[in-house]
DNA sequence: TTGGCTATTTTGACAAGTCAAAATGAAAAA
DNA sequence: TTTTTCATTTTGACTTGTCAAAATAGCCAA
């Protein structure tokens, strides 16, 4: 069994993987997530080739193999259901958890993640939206789109978020966006690089295009268009 | 901070010398305990009198000082509230949940812990009946007699196991013998070493005394005697 | 007082993860 | 083609927790 920095190094590898398909993740990126040098991902790499969990092109990259995407898919499981847990049973601010579920992850056993998820009434995404892998080991996908894409005037319910660090959820939360919630994109300026969403209670937000990208919606409802 | 396997040594450091108060834990016993051989025990010992965790006499034995001796207090209250958590919430069998919460101690913020106590309700016992600190480091104190000690005879109320191993809490578990359960004590028998008891709906169990000497019942009510 | 027994401590070695710093390779620039 | 640059890999060292096995220290008995 792998230990929890094996653990950890695999769940990253998954996540860096999902933002270029197909794409091998390179050690630069991979040691600045995990905030170690990048001498140390190759050694953690090798090793964990030894292990059958990634396949390592030396001055390429690395990819999971199956099993290590299996392994994968179990973390996130793990992660996003305490993430759950711990809003929707103890009541924690959404925009705090990440760290604690980070290390809760490791210690929770495969029995206990099933029960866990019955007690929560088996949730389909975590409190940010992400999707929660089933445990079989099959990642849901739920379409979403960036809202930086949508032409202004769009009506639509925030799905998503893509960032995890605590400074940028703790802005959503103080700006009243999450998960759920309905928006309009009220206005784009693509000279200043700028996006306006007005909530249902009338707040407005400003985001630059940058930021706006870890926000999706859903794609369902299309704007206030009435033709056709 | 202390790593997870200095936590351990404290908590076990903390259990043993409760056995003997006053008396300094010895190496071997701390080595059989923590499953190492008696160097290792030796060497964590120094080192954590090094970080003030304990008062090491060498060849005498150790002692957690005031501030080892919080901490393990601490690491009891986690323990204890996980395994209520465990039970109550999750609905696990309460003789199979000490592996788990000894793996999720160490992963539970101080944070974590007081939301769990408000959600759980505070609990003042965990499910085998053991006390469960407060959240300022104070043990309390119920006071309770083992059931090996009682007169045959005696009508009492079960409160506390103070055996953790799987197996015999499951002999436990089959038998009905949980906290707060009602029982007599039918008969004694000195010479067979035996304890005869009897449950409300008339199942009967047989034990040794060094068994009966880790079920600890309620000091109250004795037994059905009506004088004075 | 001298052995001898037994628990404890020391010593040397090892695996996991990590860093600093030197070596290397591949691609871009000259 | 030869340099230069920059990411990646190697190398050597360090920390934590562990074991095996040798050294040591008390204490009990002869």
């Amino acid at each position: 069994m792998p230990t929890s920095t094996v653990e950890n190094y695999i769940k990253q590898l998954y996540l860096l993987g999902q933002d270029e398909p197909g794409q091998p993740v390179l050690m630069g990126e991979l040691a600045r997530t995990m905030r170690v040098v990048p001498g140390t991902a190759t050694t953690m790499v090798k090793a964990m080739a030894r292990a059958g969990l990634v396949r390592h092109t030396p001055r390429v990259g690395a990819r999971l193999t199956p099993s290590g995407e299996r392994f994968a898919l179990q973390m996130l499981r793990k992660h996003r259901l305490i993430e759950m847990f711990l809003v929707q049973t103890l009541g924690l601010d959404w925009s705090e958890i990440h760290e604690e579920a980070e290390l809760l992850e490791h210690a929770l056993s495969d029995r206990l993640v099933e029960r866990l998820d019955a007690f929560l009434g088996h949730p389909r995404v975590d409190p940010h939206g992400d999707p929660i892998p089933s445990a079989a080991g099959r990642m849901p996908n739920h379409p979403a789109l960036p809202l930086a894409d949508l032409p202004a005037g769009t009506n639509t319910t925030l799905a998503r978020i893509t960032r995890q660090d605590a400074e940028f959820l703790r802005f959503l939360h103080e700006a009243g966006l999450h998960p759920g919630r309905r928006l309009k994109l009220t206005r784009r300026d693509p000279v200043a690089d700028l996006l306006v969403i007005t909530l249902a209670d009338g707040r407005e937000v400003s985001l630059g295009s940058k930021a706006a990208r870890h926000l999706l919606v859903e794609q369902i409802r299309s704007g206030n268009k009435k033709t056709k």
